[in-house]
DNA sequence: TCAGCTCGCACATTTGAATAGT
DNA sequence: AACTATTCAAATGTGCGAGCTG
């Protein structure tokens, strides 16, 4: 689920952090920028004016940043010259832990220097971002977010055998955030089985209408991953936040790819591509009768299955046996029987700068505790020999969790106007709206840790309500929210608060 | 001139509705 | 009537390659 899809009245361009932290400019390898607007993505400001009516309207750049429900730290090596205020967003127990599920099939990819494509309409990330999380409290309330962040400040060419820099990286592209769409669901559900972010989408375009993640091509970029506590179903209040990178899963964007090494990769673990693998319709062997309908033996098939197919693959979900998010497993681990190479690079948490930092850079002094420093993101002029390289091992117990301070005094200062809430939206069965509140609520919940959704999609927000649209907005979710078993509200003081740089709570 | 991008193509997979069977 | 299994078509996800563009 993307973050439009929640918030569709606003637009598509959320970003994850404040817009203080938003480079309207253009970051430099000196960590200072020019200034940069992209004019084409600005938003009327009146739009907002409902939801955030103390923000000066100059507040409000670079493709609507206000709206984000998400604030989120900072990425590293964003080349940000400003300084960000105090975090407040409290930190997720010590315990809570991410991991990357097919960083096998990443490490294969990684090796060879991945590359994803990306087109005008979107494109699907390959090998998927899948993960696995341990440490949520059971019946807490969690959300999956997922973004991605440039690398560096350096755009990319590819020369005969490997990739190199070539001056310096384009504008900086309003940021979007994929959520998950099983969010929000208790911890219980997000430890039972990995999490699959493969609906994810990278586009060119950026004046994307759909919602999809915006990227130049020829860029680095790193995914990164949160998870965000909100505290119980009724609760105005967020609180708790941890990110993840994980250093195999960096890739470089392309249009088509350059390396044909990662082609022949691609070909041989996306069964989307199975038909252009040596015995496909489309292989190079058999360009030549292309149009003729290949049969293959049974005996073929099995031998595809068994070398192609992971173990427990849902190639048919069934309907309501779980998130198809979160169960989906469309990656193969064959790296073994291509006898690839797996670099040494491994799960690398976003370390406070308090800590040892596995970053072979020094940290930016002036950074404060919320930004990410652990994530050595920096590469430049990179063959796939150093491409490996960039990550070290991050010392051993180092903290994979990003925290910062709580800010109780402020906790308690939030009181989103009730006033804002249409009348009966208590009894409303599904969804109720207003200028500066979303509320997504219902009235039972399933036992902690049977957590089950009915479907892994989340439907595109259906207006429910007769009410116009008008600033506000109603949606519906009836896959995923049946009988209004789960809840979600995000308050407008909320929303107003963490624009301005505040956390969670 | 050319690197990079767009678009249409063919093929494979996924998805869900329709239908049949129990 | 309810449930399960199967079939089928539409939607979607792939890389390829020709043509376009700046």
């Amino acid at each position: 689920m993307y973050h439009s899809e929640l918030f569709q009245q606003y637009g598509t361009s959320y970003t994850m952090r404040p817009p203080h932290a938003l480079a309207p400019t253009y970051p430099s390898a000196g960590g200072h920028h020019d200034s940069y607007r992209y004019s084409e993505l600005d938003v009327p400001s009146q739009r907002f004016d409902g939801l955030f009516p103390a923000l000066e309207p100059s507040q409000r750049i670079l493709g609507a940043p206000p709206l984000t429900p998400l604030s989120l730290p900072p990425g590293p090596a964003l080349g940000f010259g400003q300084v960000q205020p105090p975090c407040e967003t409290p930190q997720l127990p010590g315990n809570v832990k991410m991991k990357l599920e097919n960083k096998e099939l990443w490490k294969q990819f990684h090796s060879i220097g991945t590359e994803m494509i990306i087109t005008k309409s979107g494109r699907r990330m390959f090998p998927q971002c899948k993960v696995s999380v341990s440490g949520l409290e059971a019946d807490g309330k969690y959300l999956l977010l997922a973004d991605l962040l440039p690398v560096d400040n350096s755009r990319y060419k590819w020369q005969e055998d490997h990739w190199e820099a070539s001056g310096r990286a384009e504008p900086r592209l309003p940021e979007r955030v994929y959520i998950h769409p099983d969010s929000p669901a208790p911890g219980s559900h997000w430890m039972k089985q990995p999490i699959s972010f493969h609906k994810i989408k990278l586009t060119n375009n950026t004046l994307d209408q759909m919602g999809h993640i915006i990227l130049h091509s020829m860029h680095k970029y790193q995914p990164r991953f949160h998870i965000v506590r909100a505290q119980d179903v009724f609760s105005r209040r967020w609180g708790g936040c941890s990110s993840f990178t994980f250093p195999e899963t960096l890739f470089l964007t392309v249009t088509a790819y350059q390396n044909e090494k990662i082609t022949q990769l691609k070909i041989q673990t996306n069964p989307f591509a199975k038909g252009f693998r040596e015995d496909g319709m489309k292989s190079k062997r058999d360009r030549s009768i292309r149009g003729k309908r290949k049969v293959i033996s049974v005996e073929q098939e099995q031998e595809e299955e068994e070398q192609f197919q992971p173990e427990g693959e849902c190639k048919r979900p069934p309907l309501y046996s779980g998130p198809c998010d979160s169960t989906l497993s469309e990656e193969l681990d064959i790296g073994r029987s291509l006898g690839i190479p797996s670099p040494n690079c491994s799960f690398h948490p976003i370390t406070p700068p308090t800590q040892t930092p596995p970053s072979t850079e020094t940290p930016n002094p002036s950074l404060p505790a919320n930004q990410e420093q652990g994530a050595p993101l920096q590469m430049s002029s990179q063959t796939p020999g150093t491409f490996l390289q960039t990550y070290p091992e991050p010392p051993r117990g180092a903290s994979s969790l990003y925290s910062c301070p709580t800010d109780a005094a402020q906790n308690q200062t939030l009181r989103p106007s009730a006033q804002r809430l249409p009348s009966g939206y208590q009894e409303s069965p599904h969804i109720s709206h207003s200028q500066g509140e979303l509320k997504i609520y219902g009235t039972e919940m399933g036992p902690p840790g049977n957590f089950n959704p009915p479907s892994c999609a989340v439907t595109p927000s259906v207006r429910l309500s007769d009410e116009p649209m008008g600033r506000g907005f109603s949606m519906n979710f009836p896959h995923f929210l049946p009988n209004n078993k789960i809840g979600l509200q995000i308050s407008g003081a909320q929303l107003q608060r963490m624009y301005n740089g505040g956390g969670w709570m």
